[in-house]
DNA sequence: TTGACAAACTAATATCGTTAGTTTATGCTG
DNA sequence: CAGCATAAACTAACGATATTAGTTTGTCAA
């Protein structure tokens, strides 16, 4: 009964190479315990079952999302910065498709560290939108914006749609991001040349 | 042995209804043979087990949605139909999300009813952009960016996203719907007024 | 050195999806 | 109307799964 190293990072990183390999609805505890060279039961000591699992993997695909976001939102100008984090986003849901779903096929978001890293994501774009100034309505508006066109193009390419030859899907996604960019921009105008209230 | 009258539209009638209610993913064979008065092995002679009902619920889903969308998608001017569209579209997520889910979890597409329900609903989008008179590729990109913005909102929504009390999700959701409405305003003008090839 | 804690195990249970084989109701054919 | 084929429902059983309880044993600190 030699001991194994196992903790809960180790297991939620072999289960998200896991899933990446068999699809997120066919991880299953046993296939999971074999890749780490355990039983089933083994992983009882480190995380309280597969509910757990998800949503330690979906915390891990939030995190490696911020990662490779973090590294556009503190470019400028801002359009070039959301360009960028366009660019990382469909990346990363193109080379983890099944770790990308992890974070939407939860039931729901009530555990803490999710709610922190919702926070926190939630803050990737605030920041990247800081500089243009605008009041926190707005811009908590325009975040959304930007996530739900993000999310929207990239999981329904993930799922399938767009590939139609009748139109390439590069330059599909160039539309919205670049239309992105148009709105931020006419935004910032709205906010500086006193035609807010009118 | 009576003979219950059971068919694969009330099978999945019942699964759409059990699914909304107990959730996608603890939709059981057992419960719903249950719900059915019936025992888990009769379902087979209906479908072909979880995979079938899975897709067959997807099937459904994308009915119940082009059901709504077909009402708006007549109206004119296209923006008009867009806003109604759009309403309807995020109404259908709100009131049935479960079944909305159902169309997303699908691993793949290649279900022949699946794909045939996919053409429908692209043609749906097709249908209410041909006033605009737009050649086919850029209503194909135009179709597209209609499509992942409603579905980025509303997926975005449901799985438990904007809920902060710093600004409204009605208000947020109509910031997509207006801006579409503008693009396609936009994108008609640039085809009508001989700027296309500059 | 020893003792407490935790990690891994074995064993067992309940549930689920699924298949095989059986019975019987229904509807069509003669 | 009689008989027969088809299919709908059943019972029984299997394999896989998640999970729990109880046991053994390694490890670290006092």
């Amino acid at each position: 009964m030699a001991r194994k190293g196992l903790s809960r990072d180790t297991i939620v990183d072999t289960a998200a190479a896991l899933a990446e390999e068999k699809g997120m609805e066919n991880l299953t505890l046993h296939e999971l315990a074999d890749a780490l060279g355990v039983k089933p039961a083994s992983l009882y000591n480190h995380l309280q079952g597969l509910p757990e699992l998800n949503v330690r993997l979906a915390e891990r695909a939030l995190d490696r999302l911020m990662d490779t976001l973090s590294q556009a939102v503190d470019i400028r100008p801002v359009p070039d910065a959301l360009r960028a984090l366009a660019a990382a986003y469909r990346s990363f849901a193109q080379e983890q498709p099944q770790l990308y779903r992890a974070i939407l096929l939860l039931p729901q978001f009530s555990d803490p560290g999710l709610v922190a890293r919702k926070q926190a994501f939630m803050d990737l774009f605030v920041r990247m939108l800081a500089p243009l100034g605008l009041p926190t309505e707005e811009r908590v508006h325009i975040s959304r914006l930007i996530r739900s066109t993000l999310h929207g193009y990239v999981s329904m390419e993930a799922a399938g749609f767009f590939r139609s030859p009748l139109a390439d899907a590069d330059e599909s996604f160039a539309r919205p991001t670049e239309w992105l960019c148009e709105q931020i921009t006419r935004t910032e105008a709205k906010y500086h040349d006193g035609t807010l209230h009118q």
